[in-house]
DNA sequence: TAATGTGTAATATTACACATGACAGTGTAT
DNA sequence: ATACACTGTCATGTGTAATATTACACATTA
């Protein structure tokens, strides 16, 4: 059974966290930060998808938010997986057997 | 229901790499270092649990031993967070409400 | 002895999360 | 119209981390 590839990126988790939680909770970007103790200009670019969600905004994120840390570092990790596969040659890769 | 909390630290994705892959399988450093196509001096800081795995080298290494990224990537993120949990103070984060 | 594997140090590059300060634009309430 | 809040963005600086390259010392083995 062959591997199924997304053929279209994830959302970027800055995507996820503006439109289910921001702006379904009806919070501002400046509120969330002060909120969870970041700089305003990080959680903009965040949110604008310039920056990724670092393990420990994942733990502030989680507590703001009533869910877990687990849920916004896969968010992060599936992000950085699906763009770090475009950037690996398969074919030079040895295969190991065990012995 | 209380949220269960490591009391120690998981392991470093670098021991799981070193024990149970390297060793287990019969391989030197080197030749892993060469087949996956990295420099040999990272792979031994990796395995010497001084760098953490990436998401590039995630896809390497489940190339290379026949598994997933996601093993390699959820031994790292696993660990990153219980580092990160450390550095949080929760009480100094606000709790938001849905609207 | 020569070759191989290893740990480690030094150096440089690149990338990114994060903080602070500043500026301009927009919208809204008074 | 003025004041205020929110936002995007830029500049600058810091700290950390993955990675490559080069080099050295040491141990083991052929």
């Amino acid at each position: 059974m062959k591997k199924l590839i997304r053929a279209l990126a994830p959302s970027h988790p800055g995507a996820i966290l503006r439109e289910l939680f921001i702006k379904e909770y009806g919070l501002t970007i400046t509120e969330v930060a002060d909120g969870i103790g970041i700089a305003r200009v990080n959680l903009s670019a965040i949110v604008n998808e310039r920056s990724g969600i670092s393990p420990e905004l994942s733990i502030k994120l989680s507590i703001a938010f009533n869910n877990t840390p687990e849920f916004w570092m896969n968010l992060q990790k599936n992000y950085e997986l699906w763009h770090a596969e475009k950037k690996v040659n398969r074919k030079k890769i040895k295969r190991f057997v065990a012995a």
